[in-house]
DNA sequence: GCGAGGTTGACACGACCCTGTTAAGGTCAG
DNA sequence: CTGACCTTAACAGGGTCGTGTCAACCTCGC
């Protein structure tokens, strides 16, 4: 068992971290925690790992978040157009929607000019 | 059909946006897209509405999101305190991790006093 | 008052996510 | 050499998401 290599392997890293060996992988894969390999292809768990493990765990533990979340966030931050994008939806539509206030309740503002919105068209890009 | 009632209800907000019935109610339960409502509960879509729903699919096919991700981004900017915890890890840990470069491949490291962590005691916060 | 169309709530089903488990094979220490 | 442990790949089952549909009821325009 050779209780002190310098660094753990995955089961001893699971042990210590609360995660299992199979979620140290799939960890990884999402690109939030890759540890380092031996020549042979091993996973070694140094200290800074353990503690990227430790700390992902209490993330989202403490606001009850998901891997899945955690990965998101970090394609928002690799991918800096998707976050412009959603910056700019949000500000337009969520944020700060200028409606002057106190004009609701049932304005019926008979303005009938903009139901000429039949010639909308939206182009479609897929990128296979 | 009343072709003209400043308002569009929501069949006529679905031909027109491209979304479902079904789907303009979910994008509102998912706190995204809401409309105003008639005095009896009536959901009406102004132009303000039909332009975010527009937006929204735009914004959904260009970066191939989900409809989750866009919530998740909502709650990223409701909740300031998720946005930090979330920068400072991925600050920490994955952004810029100083180890010197060029050191891995087998580094021996002898020093086997980090393997003291067994102190790690964690609280959990559950907020109900 | 009647019919078209709105409301909420629930069920259903395919697709995908999360996680465990197993199989087939390579590696390390005694 | 041998057995414990690692690797990847794949399957499997429970859970959630996205979406349609149906039921029961309410509302609007004629």
């Amino acid at each position: 068992m050779t209780t002190l290599t310098a660094h753990l392997t995955i089961n001893q890293a699971a042990t210590t971290t609360g995660w299992s060996p199979r979620m140290l992988r799939y960890v990884e894969q999402l690109g939030l925690v890759a540890s380092p390999r031996s020549a042979a292809g091993y996973r070694l768990y140094g200290p800074a790992e353990l503690q990227r493990l430790r700390a992902l765990r209490t993330l989202l533990e403490q606001h009850g978040l998901e891997l899945g979340d955690v990965g998101f966030a970090l394609r928002l931050r690799r991918e800096p157009g998707l976050a412009a994008s959603l910056d700019t939806w949000f500000a337009e539509h969520v944020e700060a929607p200028p409606r002057r206030p106190a004009d609701d309740q049932h304005g019926e503002m008979p303005d009938g000019d903009w139901l000429a919105f039949e010639q909308d068209k939206h182009q479609q890009l897929l990128q296979p």
